[in-house]
Parts: C-alpha cells; sequence; structure tokens
DNA sequence: GTTTATTCCAAATAAAATTTGGTCAAAAAT
DNA sequence: ATTTTTGACCAAATTTTATTTGGAATAAAC
C-alpha cells in the first residue's frame, strides 16, 4: 500500500519546498509552485492524508542546547533470533538519548544513533544502560568528530509507477 | 558562542513540543506550556532568532515516493590530511543521495547516510559516484534492512551553564 | 526605595488559512 | 460524435490564526 501514489511535477516542487522549509506560508508555496492557494492548500492536504508527508518538525542545534557529543553504536547481539531482537528494540525505545535505531545488514546487527550532553554523559549511557540490555554482545562506538552533511531532504526519483 | 543561552523550563518544553511536531498552531502551544498566545511568539522567535531552533521540515515517507533503499556506508580515505578531506566533502555534498556524512572516530573516517530507489540505483550511485571520488580508499556498506526508531526529537539535557 | 529589565496578559489588528461556488478541459461513457 | 463525468483549477468570501500594541506585574539592579 505505498509507493504507489501518483506524484505529478507539482507535488515533487511542493515535497521538495516543504523538505526544506515547512514554515512556508501557503501563499508563497503557492507562488513558488505556480498555483493559487486553493488547488495547493488541496495538494498539500492530500499529501498528508495519503502519508506521503508524515510528520512536520523542527531542528535545534544540539550546541545550543548543551548536547555536544553524537556518535554511532554498532551492535551485536548474542542471538539473532527473533525474541532477543524484540527485546533489543523494546530496551532501545525506552532511552531518550538514542534518536535512531536501524537494523542492518553487515558487519553488526543494529546501528543506533545516540545525542547526549558530553562524553562523560554518554559513558554513563553505555555502562548503564546500553550494556545492561542481556541480549547484547558487542558494542563499537563511533564518534562523531563534525558533521559536513545533514540534509533533512531526500532528492525525489523519476517515477517508475 | 553556543551553549550559552539559558533556557527555563518553558523553553524546554516549547522545544519539546516543537521538535515533535512544529505544525501546531501558537494557540495550542500556547495552551500547552501555560502562556497566553503573545508571549509564546516571543519565546519562539526568540529561539529562531537565537539559533536555537535551526529549521523547520516535512517529513516524507521513502517508501511512498519510491525510494526503497536506505544504507550507512563507512569510508576510508587514502590520507587523512586536510586537502583530502575537502576534497572527499566536495564530492559528497554534490551528491544528492548521501544525506548526511560525517567525520568519525574510530574504523572508518567518514560514515555517510544514503537514501535511493532500489538495489540497482544503490549500485550505480556507489560505483559512478562515491567510488570515484579520487580519494576513497575504502568502503563498507550497511543497507537497512528496516527502522525501529528514528526520533526527530533530542532530548534536552538538564543545563549545566 | 527607586529605577530598569523582563515577562506576561488582553484586546485590537493584520495576515494567513480555508471554504465556497463556479469555470474549464480532459477523460469516460453513451 | 456527443454527452456526461471527473478532476483540477481560480477568485473571492469567510474563518481562523498570527502578530502587534499598550500596559500591568514582577524581579533584578542600583
Amino acid at each position: 500500500m505505498k509507493g504507489n501514489i501518483k506524484l505529478d511535477a507539482t507535488d515533487k516542487k511542493i515535497l521538495e519546498i516543504l523538505q526544506k522549509n515547512s514554515n512556508i506560508t501557503n501563499a508563497q508555496l503557492a507562488k513558488e509552485i505556480g498555483l493559487s492557494p486553493a488547488p495547493t492548500l488541496e495538494r498539500v492536504n492530500k499529501l498528508e492524508t495519503t502519508g506521503v508527508i508524515k510528520s512536520y518538525h523542527a531542528v535545534i542545534d544540539p550546541a545550543a542546547v548543551g548536547l555536544g557529543v553524537s556518535t554511532f553504536v554498532m551492535v551485536s547481539l548474542k542471538g539473532h533470533n527473533k525474541d532477543n531482537i524484540s527485546k533489543f528494540i523494546s530496551a532501545i525505545k525506552s532511552i531518550d538519548e538514542v534518536v535512531e535505531c536501524h537494523h542492518i545488514t553487515g558487519a553488526g546487527d543494529f546501528i543506533l544513533k545516540i545525542v547526549c550532553a558530553d562524553i562523560a554523559a554518554y559513558q554513563q549511557l553505555m555502562l548503564e544502560k546500553v550494556s545492561n540490555i542481556e541480549v547484547v554482545d558487542s558494542l563499537q562506538s563511533m564518534v562523531i568528530l563534525s558533521t559536513f552533511k545533514d540534509s533533512k531532504s531526500l532528492a525525489l526519483p523519476n517515477q517508475q509507477a
């Protein structure tokens, strides 16, 4: 039930613009895509109700709120069975500093993205929370030294419906 | 010049709410934080002008627009000098499918997040674009099988100003 | 204890979103 | 081939929301 929504060039323009800046007014959006406000709004509403647009978020500067350490962590589990995986996932979901958790192919089983205040907080988080999840076997941390690209826009492919 | 902005409990509430849903009306936001619309708006504006809130974005469903493959790629460069690093970064910035690029400690030098249509598109992207960056030494791909957490909200730490 | 800064509210105003009614053109049906 | 239906659109009215204003209350500075 996904991927079968037809998007024309106008819809794509809307998605490109709203991914870059969702605080644009409907009137301005209408002007940029070359339509009047009424059908523009209608299209945006349709994109929302069909689930193409999932949500809208403010992005904050981590440094400005005292979040100085971001990391990726590769996690290997003790067993790869469904039960262990769901135990791991539910434990991870309760840790606020873990902002992403993906099941992956390759070296590890999961990759996490963690954002927290400083190295001390990170150490404590890893020792007291992540390491303590019983099904966790090994952890490999990669500390982010600096971020050169963090686009909030996905490049839209040429539909192959 | 970062991290020295004082945020009280009300500001934090605002940030928590706007990270979760930036499309809330100012009136509703005011109600949720227990203030009237005027000072609420004033606080939001201040958070924007001081750079605490960086931007606002719509999040789209990758599957709904035909983006079926997401990966992390660990990249090692041939040399770790400034010149090679800046060559790599500028090449990466021009590839739309690369949505994130972080300089990291640990196994590789950089980690990328890539989102594209399918495995064929991914292969082509890697072969024709990423591998072709001259300073790239080795690449290790991790394909995302499924995503269990992708929070757009950072957990705000207790200020230590 | 006065002044100065903030922070806030209620109410007025301005701007924006949303609805409405109807036109037009393309596609489907007859 | 003509009619009907459908979908997308626009202009303008209406409703909702954002924003400004002026002033009160509070707390910090002097």
